[in-house]
DNA sequence: GACAAAGTATATCGGATCGATATAAAATTG
DNA sequence: CAATTTTATATCGATCCGATATACTTTGTC
């Protein structure tokens, strides 16, 4: 999904800055959608110049340099449209796996140090998953439970496979 | 993973052609890993200019066109480089878990469509995996397998999960 | 209260990547 | 033997991403 209808969409749920924005995708969707701000500014910009976002009044006791953008009415049929057009689509890419297909070149220490390493960082996040004390509410829950749901799953049976098939590796 | 990388790490199995690269990563890690011949091309006459890789000659009574490239001595020792070096990450970008998180957006019609259209999809490259007539040996099979094994593994998992939790998506 | 550290926030740049497209020869099929 | 598909290289523009620059605000702590 390009940056402009990922801004789009989460400016649906409500007023937010760019950073906001970029904070509201890690928190619901990473690893399925993101963004980096290199993506979000020029997208917001571009948004902007096509009347798809205004500017909002900045709230006045606040910040000086936030700049919180609402999506238009023209924005919203155009997002409408995106999202009936497009053809999702559906990667999975990995440099673990494409390391682990030419790990006849690395040494066996360098293997296991990063599925170790891999291991870990998916349990801490799957703990994290499931005690969550994130401060974002999510503005449809059932959408977000089930994304992180399928999440969880594929985390999960990820490290199975790990633990269970590792050993065809070793050489 | 960069196209240059992958382009060394596939040569290291055996001498090939940016198109024989493209089936190659296309057969051996899709969805984990590959790249377009708009990567591929470039790529090569980068590694070429670099001298990581040489021109071979050209099987004599066969077409003229074909540009069969082998890696070097500096280029496989580049490639060890590079594999030793890089963090490998590990990302799951879907664009239809995104279309389903602005499910509120959209037609219940449309919902149903896409994911019905996902499921099927994954359920016939389960069974292409289950009967592999593929023409291409793979230089490592248990790499492969290894990689194919989880592919199969994932894609079980997301059908299952699809099938349980669809209802959330109701509205 | 002074100061450092961490967090918030916008923005741009260059390199990399991807999809679309152009071209054309060889193989296959009807 | 004509039509289609497959093989094969290559380029272009749009986009995307990571790194970087800048600067203000909050927090923590001595």
């Amino acid at each position: 999904m390009d940056a402009k209808t990922l801004c789009l969409g989460l400016l649906s749920f409500g007023d937010a800055s760019g950073y906001d924005l970029k904070k509201h995708a890690e928190s619901a969707g990473d690893h399925f959608f993101a963004a980096g701000f290199g993506s979000i500014y020029p997208a917001l910009s571009t948004l902007l110049n096509q009347g798809l976002i205004e500017p909002t009044a900045k709230s006045s006791g606040g910040r000086q340099d936030r700049k919180i953008y609402r999506i238009t009415a023209a924005g919203r049929s155009e997002l409408i449209r995106m999202l009936s057009m497009d053809e999702p689509r559906h990667l999975l890419r990995s440099d673990l796996f494409a390391l682990l297909y030419f790990s006849h070149l690395v040494t066996p220490e360098r293997i296991t140090q990063v599925i170790d390493e891999r291991l870990a960082a998916m349990a801490s996040e799957l703990a994290a998953t499931r005690n969550p004390d994130s401060p974002l509410k999510h503005p449809h829950p059932a959408s977000a439970r089930f994304v992180a749901g399928l999440k969880s799953a594929l985390f999960e049976t990820t490290i199975q496979y790990f633990r269970e098939n590792r050993a065809l590796l070793d050489h």
